[in-house]
RNA sequence: GGUGAGAUGGCUGAGUGGUCGAAAGCAGCGGUUUGCUAAACCGCCGUCCUGCCUAAAGCGGGACCGAGGGUUCGAAUCCCUCUCUCACCGCCA
């Protein structure tokens, strides 16, 4: 949510900035500055109303308190009770009125963010292992995509998958489930011991004002998975995210408790309405997939340093893993609802022969904490709202896409990167049969 | 699912109709004193909106005691609904 007091005193700028993200939001801007004005005036006349009402009462308990009648003023305070009743009424919607527009508003991209309306205007940042993907590129034709790596092997069950859930839905068979297994403790591990996240494991169901808080709701409910239980409003979580961020709705924290991080692993849940084709082949796009997440809450003047070290540490999974990858800074019209500034990590997976993207880390600034009234005392003892982050580090299922079909051999099995050893008993080899050995 | 008890400031917790924005304690801030860390004592110490003021300070107005509604001239306090928490029972992993 923007601060509406930005907004009433550099509405265009506002306006201007907003702008370079894909649409225009000058209307909307526009709408709730104008039920904010009526609102405010509404609050105007209630105040002043309450004030002659609150002298009242206080004169009449003193009248009784000497045993002096009050009865004219009993008659006047009704009056005045009656009016504030209407006004009451019209402030109320007033203000949820402005409440709700203000949700519809995405934040304000940041200075350093370029300009730009789609993917193809992001910039590349980044670039690790550039060599190994020329090395690749050169003899791409022997490369298998993860579909044919995963169905030859018996690891990948999209047939299995289907039948059970529909499309978009994977079984992981023998060395791939524990592939995706390996995976999670991997990551955490990397995340809370090296990087020193703090890890946790939350709720994968979520509630209408969490997903408020993060900005997934209201605006986009279509993509979200809800229950289906009628009486009950709980959404499955699209990421992490949701429950961690919103770990700290509605607290006060102290400076000292800055800043925060978290990691926690959760299958992420997402309808992924309309896409199709060479886009959503394979593992690429799931309605479910898993993904660890790296959540941040911080002090407002560290945010933008806090960005480039979490995008650091999704980034080091790549290189843990000998994995090429870019790194993009995404330019305003590409950039996500509630971001002002966002790098999107892009893993190289040669049977697709493209980069895919396995970590988003963004920088919300205040847009969240506004949202979920997520504050922070300051060293002078003045209550400020906190900056979000989170990035993913990382999405497991493109980055098996990476794994498999960048570590394939010429007989078909596939050796894995050695820093996975440990967590697979050892072994490094998916054999012919889709066991490890 | 049943029964009962609760929800008050950063935290703990008192407060059953009028001077309560709210006792007390803890934490925090400022100060005094004993040779430091520490202890003792004194003072300050909620949030949001808003008017006067260039601004700060200060003074004034309004709102907020889980949320929403009601009763009343007047509600943290009474009534209703909802949400959540705790305890016991039932059920279940």
């Amino acid at each position: 949510m923007l601060d509406i007091k930005q907004v009433r005193e550099q509405g265009n700028g506002v306006k201007q900035a907003l702008s370079r993200r894909n649409a225009s939001y000058s209307s909307l801007i526009e709408e709730w500055l104008g039920v904010d004005a009526k609102w405010r005036e509404a609050l105007g006349k209630l105040e002043t109303l309450k004030a002659q009402k609150n002298k009242l009462a206080k004169e009449i308990g003193n009248r009784k308190s000497r045993g002096e009648n009050a009865d004219e003023l009993f008659s006047e305070s009704k009056t005045i009770a009656a009016s504030i009743d209407a006004i009451e009424n019209e402030s109320r919607e007033l203000e949820n009125d402005a409440y709700q527009k203000a949700l519809f508003i995405p934040n304000i991209p940041h200075d350093s963010v370029p300009n730009g309306s789609s993917a193809e205007q992001n910039t590349v940042v980044k670039e690790w292992g550039t060599s190994k993907v020329a090395e690749l590129k050169s003899q791409i034709s022997n490369f298998k995509t993860h579909v044919e790596l995963g169905e030859k092997l018996q690891i990948l069950d999209f047939e299995a998958g289907s039948k059970i859930s529909g499309s978009g839905f994977v079984v992981y068979r023998k060395a791939g489930a524990k592939l995706e297994r390996a995976l999670i403790q991997f990551l955490l591990d990397l995340h809370t011991s090296e990087h020193r996240y703090q890890e946790v494991s939350p709720p994968f169901l979520i509630h209408r004002k969490s997903m408020i808080g993060t900005g997934q709701l209201p605006k986009f409910e279509e993509d979200m998975y809800g229950t289906g239980q009628t009486g009950e409003d709980l959404f499955l979580a699209p990421t992490a995210e949701v429950p961690v961020t919103n770990l700290h709705r509605d607290e006060l924290l102290r400076d000292a408790d800055l800043p925060i991080y978290y990691a926690a692993y959760t299958p992420c849940f997402r309808k992924e309405a309309g896409s199709s084709g060479r886009e959503t082949r394979g593992l690429i796009r799931m309605h479910q997939f898993d993904k660890v997440e790296l959540v941040k809450i911080v002090k407002p003047e560290t945010s933008y340093e806090e960005l480039e070290k979490l995008r650091e540490n999704a980034e080091r999974v790549l290189e843990l893993l000998e994995l090429p990858y870019r790194t993009l800074l995404l330019c305003a019209g590409d950039m996500g609802f509630g971001a002002a500034k966002c790098y999107d990590i892009e893993v190289w997976a040669p049977g697709e022969n493209r980069y895919l993207e396995v970590s988003s880390c963004s920088n919300f600034e205040d847009f969240q904490a506004r949202r979920m009234a997520l504050r922070f005392k300051d060293s002078t003892g003045k209550n400020r709202f906190c900056h979000t982050l989170n990035g993913s580090g990382t999405a497991l299922a493109r980055l098996v896409v990476a794994l498999l079909e960048v570590y394939q051999q010429k007989d078909g099995t596939i050796i894995l990167p050695e820093i996975l050893m440990p967590y697979l008993g050892g072994k490094r080899t998916i054999n012919l049969n889709g066991e490890l050995s």
